[in-house]
DNA sequence: CCTACCGATCGGTAGG
DNA sequence: CCTACCGATCGGTAGG
């Protein structure tokens, strides 16, 4: 309420304004994400706002960041206990289809909107869109690597066209919940991977349920 | 230059404005396509623009049926002649992937970006993005049915199964094109594809190959 | 973190 | 199809 705060308390508020910006973004674009509509949803000043980063764009990539630290939360982190490999591919791409499944944003995956927002528009904001989406990417590929090294998957895999066709799926399930609105994508996505992987359907099904279970209790 | 002109001429103004939006919104967006900005770009006033269409709403309605003849023109039009079932899915798959690869559109596909940016906010927009697409679907849908009761697809073959990875493909070579400027996807894309379909990589590549030199002579 | 501004641009209208 | 407007909103600044 006052003008003076600690830092405690401004620290609490950029948390808010990012929190509320991942929202606003998912489903606006993070160009739609004005500075007035955030003030307005938080019952702050425009320049409230704007104080804790500096310009537009410095709180678009506030917002890309705060939006990844989610992104490893929901997908990364819940396969992390896994063995490399196999296993751990199988579970990165179980936690995905979840983290697709229960709309952690409300405008579905943050990044294939911002991706899709900035493809064209050379800058800041597209270069760290690129680079985290390219990071992702390349653990995908890792444990491709691994699982063929194991046997786990044959020798001859091209990994670099496992980790495309994989991710193809991901956007492929986005879009089928986002504008076709349609419930059966999680399982067409499940048994495209199970495919893909060579995977029982059904255990990819168990991995997604088991991912959703520990995130419920921990 | 004057203020009266004849029907011809209002029409070509007409083409010319749709032809500069579907550059435009490709680029920045349906949203981000403004009356001034179009303005500019011509060489007119912002109201001569409007005068058009009325209202924005109605521009990018214009708009997104001028791309809907682009794509018809550029994918369905090419694969028009194959004999219906395998064939002319494959054909349709492969003028795809080729007016993927050519950027007839300089932001990438006009309906991925449209469907991205608006799937969240219901409106009229919205509705005739997720019809079109849905009607193109369709049309995947029964290619489907028609090969495999042709016995040129298993008998079990899932036909939304099947759609939906297929439609999943193009949105992971989009992607990649775009975000990632990957020219080696559109190979991965055919070769996705021709496991799919079951079809040898090589036909898939040859019928595109097939599809642009007819373009480029027709 | 606020009030009080700024110039630019937005979609749209009036009138010719 | 133009000029000349309108109110609203944009990102951003000054000053406290």
């Amino acid at each position: 309420m006052s003008p003076r705060r600690s830092v405690a308390e401004a620290r609490q508020t950029r948390a808010d304004i990012l929190a509320c910006g991942m929202r606003l973004a998912s489903v606006e674009g993070l160009e739609g994400l004005t500075i007035g509509r955030l003030a307005a949803e938080l019952g702050m000043s425009k320049s409230g706002v704007l104080g804790h980063f500096g310009a537009k764009e410095e709180l678009q990539l506030a917002v890309i960041d705060a939006a990844a630290e989610v992104f490893a939360r929901e997908v990364a982190e819940p396969a992390g206990t896994a063995v490399p490999g196999l296993r751990k591919l199988t579970a990165l791409c179980a936690a995905w289809v979840s983290y697709l499944e229960r709309r952690v944003f409300p405008g579905g995956c943050f990044f294939t909107a911002a991706a899709a927002e900035f493809d064209d528009r050379p800058g800041r904001v597209r270069d760290t869109i690129a680079g985290l989406v390219s990071v992702w990417d390349r653990d995908l590929y890792r444990q491709v690597r691994t699982a063929t090294a194991d046997g786990d998957l044959p020798a001859d895999t091209d990994a670099d066209q496992l980790v495309f066709e994989v991710s193809s799926v991901m956007l492929g399930l986005n879009n089928a919940l986002q504008l076709r609105r349609d419930t059966t994508a999680p399982a067409r996505a499940r048994r495209a991977l199970g495919r893909l992987l060579g995977t029982p359907v059904l255990m990819v099904a168990l991995l997604a349920a088991l991912c959703q279970a520990r995130l419920r209790l921990g």
